[in-house]
RNA sequence: GGUUGUGUAGCUCAAUUGGAUAGAGCAUCUGACUACGAAUCAGAAGGUUUAAGGUUCGACUCCUUACACGACCA
């Protein structure tokens, strides 16, 4: 479709200098689809040559149109409504357009002259406690944009930054330490993160009861939070594991094994994947390194009490520091030497870090203090930044246990799924293995769809309720939409109606069909624009449009009745190639579709 | 206090980046399964785009100010 376009666009330029005698700048012929109430397919806007042309916007489109009308065989007619040119392109033209889309490999990657190389990094998750809902559109969004990227056709990398150092992890260890009495997942039968974050929140609990105590004793509140003997034994605790204390290591990697065999299991269920994983506790030493560069080349400077800071009011920021007096990492030592590794290791031309916005400023900093130790990869860090995810009663407090979990989540909204399929019989012949795998897609496809179709930098609700709907704007919509194109190839299989039917010997197109080549043949525009704005969301409204115009295309226009033989096997390609844009489109959001459902 | 983001129908979200009468879904109301899958389709109703100015042929979009909510930095 970008070829008619292009044509249309030379034609138009040929148009201008033919009536008006003048050169129209290329980039000044902006096409725009017509809207579905005006007769026409594209539009030009005629406003903006008013002045240099000194005619009325009318004139200029009535004039144009009849030259195009007369001149050029793709446009069939035109309507000039205000500054509004709309012209209206011969069926000819969109037959040979909805050709070339199906000549077109199914992965034939979308030319950008985007970046090359990315590293996309996501998840990065606390190994101190499970998985929840926001973690679910980190990962989400993360996931589709790699896959929106690769089909720009960019080598992606997924990675994963583990957290697994640090204060908070020395939280549940010692928690465990005491009270866990040598509990395993195994002999407590539950996932290895939930245990890991269930001692955590035993930790919070015995803390706070701690703190109450001491206030009760007449300490002030914020002295009481730092004395209170928890406290102080994990700050023994995180200080004995830098130390390599055997014990303390030794707990250290036991829990952890436990939490990463719980997120691989939360990954492959909701259908994430890595290419590396990154661990801080491999990568903070080489931040440390970076900090001591920047102190010998002059840009960090040294308080005195020997703690390190740099200054980024030149850059619109603060003071920030780099590393405490005590010489221990704060979180920007480690990001320095993760940014560092993940270049050494694959030299992209784009990072991009999927982080929650409430890390804004910090990313700001980061990339302004790579800048400053002149690293040539500063410039390729991008901060997909997207909205925290709130409840219907309030923000997620994880203290507060107010958090969704991820797991049971996924299990609620499978089993909705499961429910409102049996409700509809339609699936009998499936085994019991395929029906679950039909539940688990479909419930997955709900959640997923109701995470990624909003714009990712916006704050957003999360209704329970509406995440499990299957109707209207929902994800299921479209793989109901798919399930049923699958049913029609299926028949028309069966009766022998190919799909490579020539087109030549067709007459006039209805206009839903019309309308599905047109939509079909944004497909690469839509995923260009996808990749960048780093927005799975525009891939998800497109991949609705689509399946809304077929279920139109499909109440007006009869396909197996259809006398016309070349007609009825065009309808049939037409379905074929719209279930391949679907199931291409949902499959950038990591969203799978049925055959039967 | 400083920086920054957001504010669109009762609710959840769009709006091709400055273009036409601001569009979808949910909820409400009406109609369509003896032609192919009704998880669908067709239609009704619902808007002073937070407010006030400004720029423009044209503003949800850009500028200024104010208000509300959030995040971050102290």
């Amino acid at each position: 479709m970008q070829q008619l376009e292009q044509n249309l666009k030379t034609a138009l330029g040929a148009a201008f200098q033919n009536v008006f005698g003048t050169e129209v700048p290329a980039a000044q012929l902006v096409l725009q689809p017509t809207r579905k109430d005006f007769a026409g397919s594209f539009t030009l806007v005629t406003f903006p040559f008013t002045k240099s042309l000194g005619k009325g916007p009318e004139q200029i489109g009535q004039a144009v149109g009849e030259w195009l009308v007369a001149n050029e065989p793709a446009v069939k007619g035109f309507n000039v409504v205000k500054g509004f040119l709309n012209l209206e392109i011969a069926d000819a033209q969109w037959l040979a357009v909805f050709e070339q889309l199906r000549q077109l490999p199914a992965d034939a990657p979308v030319a950008t002259g985007g970046p090359q190389n990315v590293v996309v990094e996501y998840s990065s998750p606390n190994t101190n406690k499970p998985l929840h809902l926001g973690h679910l559109r980190n990962n989400f969004l993360g996931y589709s944009v790699a896959e929106i990227l690769k089909a720009t056709g960019a080598t992606v990398t997924k990675a994963n930054l583990v957290n697994d150092r640090g204060i908070h992890i020395c939280k549940s260890m010692l928690a465990y330490q005491q009270y866990g009495h040598g509990e395993t997942p195994q002999s407590a039968g539950i996932k290895g993160d939930h245990l890991a974050g269930k001692y955590y929140v035993l930790f919070e609990k015995h803390y706070r009861e701690q703190i109450k105590q001491l206030e009760a004793e007449g300490v002030a509140t914020d002295v009481a939070k730092r004395k209170a003997p928890m406290m102080l034994e994990a700050q023994d605790m995180l200080l004995k594991w830098e130390a390599n204390d055997e014990e303390v290591v030794g707990l250290w990697k036991q829990m952890n094994g436990w939490v990463y065999e719980g997120f691989d299991e939360t990954y492959k269920n909701i259908g994430v994947d890595f290419d590396k994983f990154y661990y801080e506790s491999q990568t903070y030493l080489l931040g440390k390194e970076r900090v001591e560069e920047g102190l010998q080349k002059g840009v960090f400077f040294k308080k005195e009490d020997g703690s390190v800071w740099v200054d980024l009011q030149a850059e619109g920021l603060d003071e920030k520091l780099l590393l405490r007096a005590d010489g221990t990492s704060v979180y920007i030592t480690q990001d320095l030497g993760t940014a560092e590794l993940k270049y050494q290791d694959f030299h992209y031309d784009l990072s991009v870090y999927v982080i929650a916005d409430e890390q804004n400023y910090h990313m700001q900093v980061l990339k302004a203090v790579l800048a400053k130790l002149g690293k040539p990869y500063a410039d390729a860090i991008y901060h997909l930044s997207y909205g925290m995810v709130d409840l219907p009663s309030g923000k997620m407090k994880s203290r507060e246990g107010t958090v969704v979990d991820a797991d049971e989540l996924v299990r609620e909204v499978v089993e909705a799924a499961k429910q409102a399929t049996l409700e509809k019989g339609k699936i009998e012949g499936l085994s019991e293995e395929e029906a679950a795998q039909l539940f688990h897609m479909l419930g997955l496809g709900a959640l997923k769809y109701y995470l990624l179709k909003v714009d990712p930098k916006k704050r957003m609700l999360f209704n329970p309720e509406e995440s499990v709907s299957l109707e209207g704007h929902t994800g299921p919509f479209i793989q109901y939409s798919h399930a049923r194109i699958s049913s029609i190839l299926r028949k028309a299989a069966e009766q022998g109606v190919g799909v490579d039917a020539s087109l030549t010997s067709l007459s006039e197109l209805h206009d839903t069909e019309r309308e599905m080549i047109q939509e079909l043949g944004r497909y690469a525009a839509v995923v260009a624009e996808a990749a960048r704005a780093q927005s799975p969301a525009l891939v998800a409204q497109y991949a609705y449009d689509v399946a809304k115009a077929y279920n139109r295309f499909y109440t007006e226009v009869p396909i197996f009745i259809e006398p016309d033989a070349a007609k009825k096997a065009f309808r049939v390609a037409l379905s074929a190639q719209t279930a391949r844009a679907i199931k291409n489109s949902m499959g950038l959001l990591g969203i799978q579709v049925p055959e039967r459902m």
